[in-house]
RNA sequence: GCGCCCGUAGCUCAGCAGGAUAGAGCAGCGGACUUCUAAUCCGCAGGUCGCAGGUUCGAAUCCUGCCGGGCGCGCCA
């Protein structure tokens, strides 16, 4: 709200010179406290252009800003030729006024072409429990789909899954080696890169309940039975998990429908029609190089298998073709060469693919006295996601996940995570939402009732800089939406509300609510109200609970 | 060898469509609870922004090269 008014009184001092200058291109910061409230460099970058020097272009606008802008304190020109604006306190009653009036709808955007999202995360085969690039996986995918939500527009969350392929059959085999060993044949082996987690062990045991031997001889058939058993085992583990940290998907889309409905075979048609395909020894290659590409790939084996890159593309076009304006994929920086060869090549069938974002998050590393954890997915001795979920609870299993850049490699430091206390960032966040709620609940024992109204006209009793800069703070949301929206980032907003909680904590601590005479305690509620609001969507955005208490 | 990501305070990280004395949190040191939750607040200390060049009036930010770390480079997914 601070920006675009800024923005706005800008463009129009800009237009009073008769300087043409767009609006993208009038850049404000937030400078340090004893700069003011918003600084802009313009005077700067047009320096060249004008041919001017920016002192004196920067003069020229302040001189133009001071004579029409009520809103602006103070406009200062400063060092090499910045624009510090200060705003006068009415103005920041007035945004205050504004939060508090949209209530529980702060922050949310109401886009001017509302786009259909879809955002496709987690995604990963039913063979067995989530781990933890799962779990930053799902945090990130699920905080974006919040994120575009907030900015008016309409997200499908998808989960894209296989459940045919080898590892499916890898996991029958894994499940039928510890059924055979429950049914009293030790020495049955593993198969050499089979599941070794206990999870199969349990499966196994629940078909000798519901079979006892009768799947013994482990014909094909039986088999299958182990598969399907095992398959919807795993997803019921996986969706317990996901649901313990509030994800949840709208479409979960099976791989096989790819096949069933002739999509593979409608891809390949297409490449042939381009010539992009040709046959070597008895496999099908797709010409990648031909788009950009650093090496061609086999889309179909000699065997006569797709390679997982075909359906991959295929998957690709189906939502392409379902009609949405975005694509997001939620990947891990494993996947970057196969998200590029999948973009090149829908991109050579004629498909936008700006329209196709792929997030690709780097690894998670989890730390234990200082130092990482080691994990072997051949021995079965992995951390789970539940396992993590157990120890630390959801909301610091979220928080941690997003509270480094997605480009960042993520260090979990397990011991900060189990800290109870002031260390742990997430309580600090919570914390000061608890506080507010506490507030209120004393209202209510000393039977304080404080209508809308009157709040509204306590809201030019804040003076005081501390009730300033939270407001000032609180401001920003929606503008922060939009940057951690627009840069696929949830830090940002992870960062900003810690900002929040500070300037809340400040004010705090300076200032009594309910013990400050009327209006001005009237004021100072309206004050929390919108800071609980902010927190509370905010934190709702990251997935995290805002607790009553604490 | 090639591609992508990263290298900022003791530790974990912001800042990176170039701009004013480089910012947080944790750890360290020192303060603040008769008042709405001290899971809080205030202060001090701590940095050749990996290294070397280049572009610029101005570079942590852009370019090049090097060094160090992660991830890829299958007829595995």
């Amino acid at each position: 709200m601070l920006k675009k008014r800024a923005q706005e009184l800008l463009v129009a001092a800009f237009e009073a010179l008769q300087i043409p200058v767009s609006a993208e291109t009038i850049r404000l910061e937030i400078p340090r406290q004893e700069f003011g409230d918003l600084a802009t460099n313009v005077a700067l970058t047009l320096a060249k252009r004008l041919r001017k020097p920016p002192r004196a272009i920067a003069e020229q606008i302040a001189e133009v800003l001071r004579t029409m802008a009520e809103d602006l304190a103070q406009v200062e020109v400063a060092g090499p030729g910045f624009i510090n604006l200060r705003f006068t306190p009415q103005f920041y009653h007035q945004m205050l006024r504004q939060i508090v009036g949209q209530g529980a709808q702060w922050g949310r955007h109401q886009a001017e072409h509302p786009l259909s999202v879809n955002v496709e995360f987690v995604s990963a085969n039913p063979t067995g429990p989530l781990h933890l690039g799962h779990g930053r996986n799902a945090a990130i995918g699920d905080t974006l789909a919040n994120l575009y939500e907030w900015m008016g527009h309409t997200v499908v969350r998808e989960y894209y899954f296989n459940n045919a392929g080898n590892q499916m059959r890898m996991l029958a085999l894994s499940i039928y080696a510890r059924y055979r060993q429950l049914l009293g044949d030790a020495d049955y082996p593993l198969p050499e890169d089979g599941y070794r987690g206990e999870y199969i062990t349990d499966i196994a045991r629940s078909l000798v309940e519901q079979y006892g031997d009768q799947l013994r001889q482990g014909t094909e058939e039986q088999l299958q039975l182990i598969q399907k058993k095992g398959e919807e085992w795993c997803f019921r583990m996986i969706r317990q998990t996901l649901d313990r940290i509030g994800v949840q998907f709208d479409v979960y889309f099976n791989e096989d429908r790819l096949y069933t409905e002739g999509k593979i075979e409608e891809v390949i048609a297409l490449f042939r029609q381009k010539g992009l395909v040709y046959e070597k020894d008895g496999a099908l290659w797709l010409k990648l190089t031909a788009v950009g590409r650093p090496q061609d790939r086999v889309i179909v084996k000699s065997t006569g298998e797709p390679t997982y890159r075909l359906p991959d593309i295929a998957y690709h076009r189906e939502k392409f073709e379902r009609g949405y304006d975005v694509l997001i994929d939620v990947f891990g920086a494993d996947h970057i060469a196969t998200a590029e060869d999948v973009k090149a090549a829908l991109a050579a069938l004629g498909y936008d693919v700006s329209r196709l974002k792929v997030i690709l998050y780097q690894f998670v590393t989890l730390l234990e006295d200082g130092k990482p954890v080691k994990m072997s997915k051949r021995s079965g001795k992995t951390y789970t996601l539940d396992t993590l979920i157990d120890e630390v609870g959801a909301d610091v299993v979220r928080f941690f996940f997003l509270m480094r850049s997605v480009s960042k490699h993520l260090e979990f430091d397990l011991n900060l995570a189990r800290e109870q206390s002031e260390k742990n960032p997430v309580f600090y966040l919570q914390y000061a939402h608890a506080r507010i709620a506490s507030i209120f609940r004393k209202m209510d024992e000393r039977g304080i009732a404080i209508s809308e109204a009157a709040m509204m006209e306590g809201i030019e009793q804040l003076q005081q800089p501390e009730e300033l800069a939270l407001i000032k703070e609180l401001a920003r949301f929606p503008e922060v939406i939009e940057a951690a929206a627009t840069a696929a980032e949830p830090v940002i907003l992870a960062d900003y509300l810690r900002d929040v909680a500070t300037a809340f904590h400040r004010f705090y601590h300076q200032h009594p609510v309910l013990g400050a005479d009327s209006p001005l305690r009237e004021g100072r509620v309206a004050l929390l109200h919108a800071t609980q609001t902010t927190l509370r969507n905010g934190l709702a955005i990251l997935g995290v609970s805002a607790p009553e208490r604490m």
